[in-house]
Parts: C-alpha cells; sequence; structure tokens
DNA sequence: CCTCATAGGCACCAAAAGGTGTGTACTTGC
DNA sequence: GCAAGTACACACCTTTTGGTGCCTATGAGG
C-alpha cells in the first residue's frame, strides 16, 4: 500500500505550504507587481507609475515579501541617489505565463463581468420592491 | 489617426474595470473556491469540507460577490431542508485554466519559497547582529 | 537657495477583512 | 411533542490591511 507519509501537497489544504504560496500571489498587489516585472526589470519609481493606484507603502511591502519568498530580486547599487532596481528572479519567472493569462482574461471579459452585476442588483432591487 | 477614446484596457488602470475584474478573483478565497468548484458543482456543505478553513461567513460572502459578477451560478431548490448547489458559468469556466494553473504553480514549488524565506530571514537576523 | 527626485522608515488613523456566535425552518430520533 | 442535527444567513466584534503625512541624505536644476 502506499505511503501515508506524503498526503500530495494540495492548496485546500490550510496546513499545507501550498497554501501560503498561493497566499503569497493570490492578491492584487503582487500579482499586478510580478505581471509588471515580468515585462521588464524596474526601479520603484517605475513601478509606481506603472501599477496605478499603489502607494508607496504597499509597494515597499510587497516588494520585501516578494523578495523573501525568492520571487523577484532586488539590486542595490549602493550610491547616492539610491538606485534599487527588481527583477524578476527565475523561480519569479516560472510564474509569470500564468500572471499574464490571468490579466489578460480581466481585460477581456470585464464588459461581461459588468453586464452580469448590473444584472444581478437590477434583480436585487426588484425583489427589494416586492418582498 | 487613431481615436483617442478608446484608451485599451489595462489591469494596471486603476479606473479601468479591468482592475475590477482582476480584483475579484485575486484574492484566496476567490481563487481557492472557483478552483474547487471547476472541479465539480458543490453545495455549500462540500465547499466547506473542500476549501480548508474558510468560514461560513467567507464562503457564503464569495459565492455572493463571485454569483453577482456572472462568474458561478446558483440553483436554489426551494424545498425543506434547503438545498442549494454551486456552478461554474461559463464564463467562470474560461477562467478555470489559468486558475488550476496557478494552483499547481504553488503545489509544485512551495519548496522553494520555504527555502528562499529561510535563507532572507537568516541574512536578516546576521545583519541585525552585525550592525 | 530652494525644490524635486531617489528609496525608503515610521507613526497614526480609517476601512475592510474575517471569526464567532446566534437565528431560522425544517428534518429525524426518541 | 421535544431535543438534536442540517444548511444556510446575519449581527457583533476583533484583527489586518492600507492610506497619509512627515522624516532621512544627496545631487541636479531652476
Amino acid at each position: 500500500m502506499a505511503k501515508r507519509s506524503k498526503p500530495e501537497p494540495s492548496v485546500f489544504d490550510e496546513t499545507c505550504s501550498a497554501r501560503h504560496a498561493l497566499e503569497l500571489i493570490a492578491g492584487k498587489w503582487p500579482m499586478l507587481i510580478l505581471s509588471a516585472l515580468a515585462e521588464s526589470p524596474m526601479r520603484h519609481g517605475a513601478l509606481m507609475r506603472r501599477v496605478g493606484g499603489v502607494s508607496q507603502k504597499m509597494l515597499t511591502q510587497t516588494l520585501r515579501d516578494l523578495e523573501r519568498n525568492g520571487l523577484i530580486t532586488r539590486q542595490d547599487h549602493q550610491c547616492v541617489p539610491p538606485h534599487v532596481e527588481y527583477e524578476l528572479s527565475a523561480l519569479g519567472g516560472t510564474l509569470a505565463g500564468a500572471l499574464i493569462e490571468l490579466d489578460r482574461w480581466a481585460e477581456h471579459n470585464f464588459p461581461q463581468l459588468d453586464a452580469a452585476r448590473e444584472r444581478f442588483d437590477a434583480a436585487q432591487r426588484r425583489s427589494k420592491r416586492r418582498p
């Protein structure tokens, strides 16, 4: 019989490390930042401009987290004024494809989401009026 | 010349509907729930069991949000005790592939993330001791 | 001389996410 | 007929997330 010691890693198991991995990337800032870096390595300022709506604090925080987990690398040129560049690591690169697929999905299908939302909300309003 | 009225939809633009679309699915619960439903349609209770660590409240809330945006459909059989089934809509189905790819990425690469994190934290501790 | 850009740190506060417990409306068991 | 179990929704409260403003030091440009 098969060994019980290796319960296949699954993102559905909250105690599994695979879940932690998913949680690291499953967020709007990590996804956008990784996608942006997939296009090209960038500096802090360039990322701020590229990723609309991100605050300086969230950007720094997310970059640190991604660096800590080895998805991006940070090149500090140790000069003044500071010059620091971020880029996808090899590991991060293996993720880029799936991320970009999600971006594209959003960019292609948002009209259908908008329409569905409008329909749903209209139905809600109707049932509120007729309880 | 090209019309200025259509600035290509981009997830990087915070005012673009595509961004809203991405934010809807860029979260740990939406991702896990959609992945679970990609395997098979399920009832509330079955989803609770499948998606480890989700609370009943978050599950309901996320399901509502996904239903509102047309990614899943809710079949209420209107009987007692209640019997409600959730399944991916056609639109939701077009998303399943990318989601499952992310799940698999996490399940395959989490050891590298763990190792990188350990290395990073060790380096942090070293520089704390030598300031 | 004064301001801006560069890459952050730190503190404070508002907003949102999320967990726990309770309620409903019906079943089955005793 | 009353207790317990099920499938779901909802209200309350805590924790986390995220935004804003102010700070560093330096060199460039007005």
